[in-house]
DNA sequence: CGAAAAGTATACCGATCTGTTTAGTTTGTC
DNA sequence: GACAAACTAAACAGATCGGTATACTTTTCG
């Protein structure tokens, strides 16, 4: 993997997340990575190759950042469940956070491109599928009800630390988890 | 209120909804409204006034019909809490839904135009003003916090139908909301 | 009626967009 | 040390962007 194809994707990443898609040129990208707009067109056959690459390593960096933070709260299931909320609270006080990558692309992106969308989609659902593992691993009656509700939860407080401004929303969010967590653990003991 | 200018708004609300902010240009809008440019622009100074007159206006389209769906559902206020969801899922089974405008805004905005990030703000806390309002009318302990934890499952919900095309969360959002519900009620009572 | 307001179509402006081309330079490797 | 791959800067294309100007027509209303 070329050292200048990384530059590109990692300088797209910021500005795209901080000016969004349609925000971003392509000669802002290609400049501020200090890389010829030619080499970038050697890369990366059109910008939305370039979206789609971007979506794709942000997604590694994402879920390997979440899942060895959550992970590395406690050995108990329980506990990292509700870990998930500490790490989203790390997450909205940065002041570079501008919501989730994946859902402002689905948002520019509504109406067309399958491709960004699919890849936006593929990064919630394994989002979703840790989130079930670890539920898995604790003891509840319906463990798929109990993650798509604490997913719900995620999604809820992403929006509204990124709209409102207010990265306590993960508060929130980790106060209604442990009722959520309560009420399946109460049904299936 | 002159018609044209009504006309330039509605036809913007849907294009930006479809295609996004920056995805939409004046032209188009000014074509699809049979609106000549000039006329655009004598009533609106700039593409930032049109995006604002279009998010206020869509703001009272969009609560006037949320709070008329809810209060129609019933007069009991734990029913219309409720109620809440099933408005969402009769929003997100619509083949135009793309996803909540404002959260859209933000996201293409998130890094300037305070105006813009204003308006949304406004509208996310109106919407929240009146899920207060209806917890307000419940029996609970801690009224603003269920009205916290009730609109951050709602607009969990809204994102999730969005990103994965996916009009059921507005039933996994119900169910963890009469969990959460059920939970402010036992402490009060 | 007559004038002001609001409307039309269309051409134009400079800037920016994605993407290509030209011509020349660096770099790594056998 | 030569050759190919990767790179550079910069000009160029054609389209589209937001916004303005020109010249004319329709509508509204005292």
């Amino acid at each position: 993997m070329s050292r200048k194809r990384q530059d590109l994707i990692d300088t797209a990443i910021d500005l795209f997340r901080a000016n969004g898609f349609h925000g971003t040129g392509i000669d802002k990208i290609a400049d501020e990575a200090h890389v010829s707009k030619k080499t970038m067109y050697h890369h990366f056959r059109s910008k939305e190759e370039l979206i789609l690459a971007s979506l794709r390593h942000y997604d590694g960096l994402f879920r390997n950042s979440f899942m060895k933070s959550v992970n590395d709260i406690s050995s108990s299931p329980e506990d990292r469940l509700i870990g998930i909320f500490d790490f989203a609270h790390q997450w909205f006080i940065d002041n570079r956070f501008y919501g989730c990558m994946f859902i402002n692309a689905i948002g520019e992106y509504s109406n067309q491109d399958t491709a960004i969308r699919s890849v936006c989609q593929d990064f919630k659902q394994q989002v979703a599928d840790y989130i079930l593992e670890l539920v898995n691993s604790t003891d509840v009656a319906d463990p798929e009800e109990l993650a798509d509700l604490l997913a719900l939860l995620f999604e809820g407080s992403i929006v509204t630390a990124q709209v409102m401004g207010n990265p306590d929303s993960a508060e929130t969010a980790k106060k209604a988890a442990r009722i959520l967590i309560d009420n399946a653990a109460r049904k299936s003991g």
